[in-house]
DNA sequence: TTTAGTTCGTTCCATTACCGAACTAATTAC
DNA sequence: GTAATTAGTTCGGTAATGGAACGAACTAAA
């Protein structure tokens, strides 16, 4: 019955693998200081994963006083995860390795047609990530979907996703599951820019924060403590139902949310229609203000004003140490500059206000992050209660430019 | 430098523990049965923890086929906490044995000198109820403090905290520290009625809870995932700072939160003076509206609606699956009534809302939960990560009768 | 009352995992 | 070349655990 080996070997297993993850090319005899576990335990180790395939000599150290050591590195290409990032528009795809490198992503328009047709894009997308980067696809463990809406672990579809067709009633994660062969993971697209923002972006070091996405609408992802608040329902952060901006008793709002209606595209665009007589899209009226047109400007500093409320709302109950802000307006300049203006008008306690680093790779980064994380706990944890290998931090991990 | 036990050691230690406490009365072959372990580990494990004095004999089982087994239980008296619940007007001090028995409590009007005679008050309350239970006062391992107020780590001392005078500037962490000679844990007094709720209140099994209190302020304790929420800087759950009620932007809401000043002991008095002309206290008002009069109905409304708000903002930013009204006029019928009314009126998805079921103990029973979770950890599981007794469900423990 | 069946708990032994000391090997400083 | 230093292996010794065997204690039924 116990061939598994024991917990405690597990145990220094997981260490030793986190310290090679971290520390790149390292020699045993480092190893052993830095996990405070023997020489003699640590080469056994090492020789066990070295057969095993999951790492490698990779050279030897000189110039320093004493004999030459060899050192061992992370096997890359051992096991590989796929991260996509499923947009209304567009569809990214990458490929990140044991050692964590992000590989060169590939990115197409997302298929019209919806359903299930997206899926086999997403699978065709995964293949061909790997082959572009040389890899095995028999190496890929897992996959992490990054989706525009709220995914429902029970029936594995997708609800609330207005921007991608068909997902709200397909099982998802069972035909993607079918099309790749391995685990799929669905996870909220603005969860995933939380994470990616965590791991190597603009909240490195920073455990409780938050992330809004400000495009078509308005979300965030929550953390508390270094991990992703998720909800009971898997509907943490969705901001636009925050109870003001307009009155949230109508019926109007219980549909698409009393922020919702103000900060979104369309409510933004309303907005400006109704003072100017004139319609523009947001990037426009972001343009105009820019230029000194009068009511582009009040425009931008009603919509800063709801955007500093609802970062007082998450500050108001999860209290994080930086809000950043991101999507496709949230990064503008001159609307942080006018949040960070009006927030400590409508908050007393200082919070720090970033600005995302990642960009439109955040989703992607973020994905890799949670499937990294998975595939080490899965491969080398091996289900043992406290033993987890933490990401390396961002000074390790390069972001490859893409290829395509 | 070895002559600590090992770690697989410690975690089975830790396993024998759990299931000691949480089943009661228990025989070896059970605790062998339920962890995995083989008998004779178990044996070695037991005799250990019977020397070591927290475990004994209790009797023997009988009436089943097969020989008669010796069942364990823990020594209750082994090792114990102290709670304190430190309001504005009364200070409560509870012992919480190693059994997790919360007992009988001693309750007294805060010595209104503040600063350090409370801190006085407070060691000598927990030495009487130490004595009213016929403990040994060595037994005390460490004390928990929840004060109406935010605990800064950093200097031991409590700001924020308007109802308690002299804690903002003085140590009161050293302070009660020197004065107990146990460690001492200050938390904020909400968060500790959330931890209560969720082990042995209105919340058990739910772990992504909020609890709000209302009373003189509105604050909420807010749970993910079974941890508590603290925040960057222990200022989580300031729903007083929530941005609706009143304009967030002017200077006064700046100072007392622009929720807090419409929900708040003083702004509820504020707007029944202002509609019906003359001043009454807030159970007055609600005394009121149950007669009839048609301000205080109005005031009534306003309240829950406004509560409503605060529950939809929690709901779209950590989305729990219950949430907890509690406090003095929080759990008033009336109030909690319009709130479910109110509520799927101004939020989309459903919420299950709670009323407090340890009323003016929760404090005290949340830092029960707190300080023995603290000291089972300590004592057991030895700082060996993951190795963790979480405390017996809500049925096994039984809160005796205020003795006094 | 006896006996069969069952469960409890102990003893004994093999295995795994680990540490530490002694030792060999390789490299630099002088 | 020699001393100093560091890397890595070999060789006991110890802690933790599982498993088999066995005696002890108990119930139920013949």
């Amino acid at each position: 019955m116990n061939d598994a080996p024991r917990i405690s070997r597990q145990f220094s297993l997981c260490m030793v693998m986190e310290a090679i993850v971290h520390c790149g090319p390292i020699s045993r005899a480092s190893v052993a200081k830095q996990t405070g576990l023997s020489k003699q335990t640590i080469s056994e180790i090492a020789r066990q994963l070295e057969d095993d395939g999951w790492i490698r000599e990779t050279g030897r150290t000189s110039g320093h006083v004493g004999r030459s050591a060899v050192t061992y590195e992370i096997v890359p290409d051992a096991a590989c995860i796929a991260t996509i990032d499923l947009g209304g528009t567009k569809v990214r795809a990458a490929i990140a390795d044991l050692s964590c490198q992000v590989l060169a992503e590939v990115t197409e328009p997302t298929d019209e047609r919806g359903g299930l047709h997206v899926v086999r894009q997403i699978a065709r997308l995964c293949r061909e990530a790997a082959e572009h980067n040389g890899i095995a696809y028999e190496k890929l463990r897992m996959a992490v979907v990054g989706v525009p809406g709220v995914p429902d672990p029970q029936h594995g579809r997708v609800v609330m996703a207005p921007n991608v067709s068909g997902f709200d009633t397909l099982d998802v994660k069972a035909a993607l599951g079918a099309e790749l062969g391995v685990e799929i993971l669905l996870e909220n697209d603005v969860n995933l820019a939380a994470i990616g923002e965590h791991w190597i972006g603009s909240a490195t070091g920073v455990d409780d924060l938050a992330y809004i996405a400000l495009g078509t609408g308005i979300g965030a992802g929550v953390m508390v403590g270094g991990t992703l608040v998720r909800g009971f329902g898997n509907a943490a952060g969705e901001l636009g139902f925050l109870p003001f901006g307009t009155d949230p008793f109508e019926a109007e709002s219980l549909k698409v949310g009393a922020l919702e209606r103000v900060t979104g595209t369309v409510g933004i665009r309303r907005r400006y229609q109704e003072i100017a007589g004139r319609g523009l899209d947001v990037p426009g009226i972001f343009d105009a203000a820019g230029k000194g047109d009068a009511a582009a400007l009040q425009v931008l500093e009603e919509t800063a004003r709801y955007v500093a409320r609802a970062v007082a709302s998450i500050c108001a109950i999860t209290n994080p140490g930086k809000v950043v802000l991101g999507g496709s307006i949230g990064g503008r300049a001159e609307l942080v500059n006018r949040v960070r203006e009006f927030l400590p008008q409508c908050f007393p306690y200082p919070v720090e206000i970033g600005v995302s680093e990642l960009g439109s790779r955040v989703a992607i980064v973020g994905g890799a992050a949670v499937g990294l994380t998975h595939l080490h706990t899965t491969l080398f944890a091996g289900g043992v209660p406290g033993a987890e290998i933490s990401l390396p931090p961002a000074k390790v991990v390069k972001l490859v430019e893409a290829a395509q």
